[in-house]
DNA sequence: AATCGTTCCTGATAGC
DNA sequence: TGCTATCAGGAACGAT
């Protein structure tokens, strides 16, 4: 699923110069399901807002992909469990845009596509999105960045502004300390995969009460969090199942997992056997002998 | 105001 | 073999 590392993935190709992204217009849009696009909820509206619009800027908060529009206006999207963009290429023939590249289709993950931006450069970008749970909205930029959805989000965990200060702070809130890693109100851009991991290098447990988390152990769930994201970014993200990047090729992070979907494994430090619970109808993976509960 | 459960989807897998 | 049931999982939403 993609996190924070994945997003940050897309984001640098779209913003990778040889793929002209930044400067083209949208032509168009096809979809074999509407109800992806959530703003406006009518998709024809959408299709006429879109067209013509040129893109000016591509960045990521949190785990949202925005597209700055000429004219204040930004197009958002959410890939959320299964989504990914695929860049391609199109041309026109018999009047209609016909892909003739969509990302590397021999990978079965790459073949649920439904919903295709046809650009003005020759270059399309497609979605595939196994769970159709992916989130498409088109707003304006000035309302967008006003809005309680904009605004509610946690600080961006890689940024220089995120000290350990404010790590504590933003994470005075009770509940699990999985859980809470996840709420994207707290922290931006983890979820079940790097949640686990980090709490494994970190030795925490992942149902450990966060207001019982010894200051010491908040620095080193801190520490781990920005290394292990930016390791993460490096590999270009981790592909456990869906993920793919825009040219539809695998992260490679995958390799550096140590407890996410290994239950029943042993654990890479003590050689315990890594266990799998449910916290909050997630499930959680862990060693318990290194990550230890206590009181 | 904060928190909990439900909902959206469908491929993979298990069970019969 | 082929059917049905169960599950994964981010985040918006309604209910409490």
């Amino acid at each position: 699923m993609p996190e924070l590392p994945e997003v940050e993935t897309i984001v640098r190709g779209l913003n990778n110069r040889a793929l002209n992204i930044l400067g083209a217009r949208f032509l168009g849009v096809w979809t074999d399901f509407k109800k992806l696009i959530k703003k406006p909820n009518n998709f024809e509206k959408f299709k006429k807002d879109l067209k013509g619009k040129k893109i000016e800027k591509v960045w990521r908060r949190g785990k949202n992909i925005i597209f700055d529009l000429k004219g204040g206006i930004s197009l958002l999207v959410h890939q959320k469990l299964t989504g990914h963009l695929l860049c391609g290429k199109w041309k026109k023939a018999k009047g209609q845009w016909r892909s003739i590249e969509r990302g590397p289709l021999d990978d079965p993950m790459n073949r649920f596509l439904h919903l295709i931006f046809y650009l003005d450069n020759g270059k399309q970008l497609a979605l595939s999105d196994l769970r159709k749970f992916a989130k498409i909205e088109l707003w304006e930029t000035d309302e967008f960045k006003e809005s309680r959805e904009f605004k509610s989000l946690g600080p961006e965990p890689l940024e220089k502004y995120f000290t350990f200060e404010k790590f504590k702070k933003v994470l005075s809130k009770k509940g699990k300390i999985k859980q809470v890693l996840m709420d994207q109100n707290v922290i931006v851009g983890i979820g079940n995969i790097y949640a686990d991991e980090i709490l494994f290098e970190a030795k925490i447990h992942p149902e450990k009460d966060v207001l019982k988390i010894l200051e010491k152990d908040l620095k080193k769930i801190y520490l781990t969090t920005k290394n292990i994201l930016k390791k993460a970014i490096k590999a270009r993200g981790t592909s456990t199942s869906d993920f793919r990047d825009l040219e539809g090729k695998k992260g490679l992070f995958g390799k550096s997992l140590r407890v996410y979907r290994k239950t029943g494994q042993k654990c890479p430090r003590c050689s315990a056997t890594i266990r799998r619970i449910k916290i909050g109808g997630r499930s959680a993976h862990f060693c318990p002998a290194c990550q230890i509960l206590g009181d």
